[in-house]
DNA sequence: CCGACGCATTGACAGCCGTCTATGCATGGG
DNA sequence: CCCATGCATAGACGGCTGTCAATGCGTCGG
């Protein structure tokens, strides 16, 4: 099991843009993993609906029918995006409340794009 | 086959961030598919060493051997790149070269990232 | 205490993906 | 005219991935 890593575009080898020199091995695979838990239709609605959603949290019971997918699929695909350092997982009660890890998704741009932009 | 598609991101539906509302079905899968091209070492590598190389192109054989693959395999990734919409090819003569399409991925970070980002 | 509910985990299966070797196809030099 | 060179394509294969049905596990209400 990989266990939850946290996000390495939060460090402090985040700024360096792809384009401005060639990526080592290991930086470019630790990119492609964050981008492989986004390239996903399933994943990127998730994420979109999550952060849209009331109170910028979600449970797993608000996604499952909206998205057409059954709730171990759900899940499934959650886990891989807590893992990915993008969502958290806050549980109350009987219910598992998702929410975006701020600035994940602008650490991501920041490190496609070539501007050098500001996140906050 | 797919044959060559253009990037939708770059498209009249571009700057609708992942974060304001609900990605639709269709949307989603758009947005995955050029992901899917990026979310890969090596390509992720390619696309730094073509962006960071002189004059901006490399033809295939620039790129095969710091890359450590074998050439019908580098010829694989930069397919799905040009594909993507992300790398163009030029043939001349006996060389194929490829370059970063401008503003392909400012695109893609502009979609993922929740500012307003100016490509320019 | 027990049943219903929300969610995670397991196991299974089809399909896709990254890599290689082998081969084909132009182009250019001698 | 022929061979070397640079690149693309084809075919094969192991591994990963997305999905589902079935099941397990806490938590809450009655």
């Amino acid at each position: 099991m990989a266990g939850p890593r946290s996000l390495p575009l939060l460090g402090p080898a985040c700024c360096a843009p792809l384009v401005r020199a060639p990526l080592d091995a290991a930086t470019a695979a630790d990119l492609a993993r964050t981008l492989k838990a986004l390239a996903d239709p399933a994943r990127l609605r998730l994420l979109s609906m999550v952060a849209a959603h009331d109170g910028g949290e979600a449970c797993v019971c608000d996604l499952t029918e909206p998205l057409g997918l059954t709730q171990p699929t759900v899940s499934h695909h959650l886990k891989v995006l807590v893992d990915a350092g993008l969502l958290t997982r806050d549980k109350r009660g009987v219910w598992a409340y998702y929410a975006l890890v701020p600035g994940a998704l602008d650490a991501v741009a920041a490190v496609l794009s070539s501007q050098t932009a500001p996140v906050g």
